[in-house]
DNA sequence: AGATAACCAAGTGAATTACTTGGATATAAT
DNA sequence: ATTATATCCAAGTAATTCACTTGGTTATCT
């Protein structure tokens, strides 16, 4: 049951890119640079990012990338879902998926896994970029947000 | 976040055994067959549900499995996490790590990663393997309990 | 003695993950 | 115009993990 690195890598650089929203357009060199991750891989999680709505770019010199939204309309869930895809703990309870198995009509162990989705994406929607900034400035006041992401 | 075969087979292989119960000790062989399960392969994970009290075990000829505990003493949450290990999302909020990193003090993502962990485990742990059965027996009830989970 | 069934360790092919490589394209500054 | 800086894009790849299989040993009942 474990968050692959897009998803925790993509956390860490979406809540980065928030905390210097202040500064313009944000160069993936800079977030890799500060987050430790390489910058060729961030490429492939912004795609993702920005294929949702989460961020928006701009192409070419002092280009970069900012928000897609407010950070009170972007929660943690579409963040994770934009990176990981449904976040399903099993295929056959996939929100797409309509025909899951022949059996899923009669399938006990099915109820399982469906509480467990919900129960996920519940609290990931619940979660905005919004909270997470402010706790992140409460956090460490003189912090310059380098690292402590 | 998707759960691996071990968590799903071990699940309905343990509901199979549960349905089963009144029939004495189950062997491998019966829950394989009935389940479509490698035989060898649930010799694995009753090796780890074994270990963490969920079933016994009798050797030899006409011996079996059979649960460990009353059905409604064994939860969802005994069986995944026996087979599953942590249902933590990341590494830094597993149960058992203590330190986790040098930054988890000030870490606000860890924040999610705790949260998702406990709504998780909140969810699996309130499901007892007597309600399976109940709900397994309503669902279906001239069947004979053989695919149906 | 034979059949049955749990127990155990190691091996293995396939799939997935976590990247890297090597570009093309767009824009601003010089 | 040229250069530097960035996003954008498609493939490739090494390492790891997954989902088993193989080949036994040991215990117990008939």
């Amino acid at each position: 049951m474990r968050l692959s690195t897009k998803g925790r890598y993509g956390m860490k650089a979406v809540l980065d890119l928030a905390l210097h929203s202040n500064e313009g357009l944000i160069s993936l060199k800079s977030i890799a640079d500060r987050q430790e991750i390489s910058e060729n891989y961030l490429e492939q999680l912004f795609a993702s990012l920005k294929k949702a709505g989460v961020v928006k770019s701009t192409r070419g010199s002092q280009g970069g990338y900012e928000l897609g939204r407010a950070p009170n309309e972007i929660s943690v869930g579409d963040i994770l879902r934009a990176l990981e895809g449904s976040l399903a703990p099993v295929e056959c309870v996939e929100d797409s998926e309509q025909p899951a198995c022949e059996k899923s009509e009669n399938c006990v162990t099915r109820l399982i896994w469906t509480k467990i989705r919900d129960s996920v994406n519940e609290v990931v929607d619940s979660i905005s970029l919004e909270q997470l900034v402010e706790d992140c400035r409460k956090m460490s006041e003189k912090c310059d947000y380098t690292y402590y992401i």
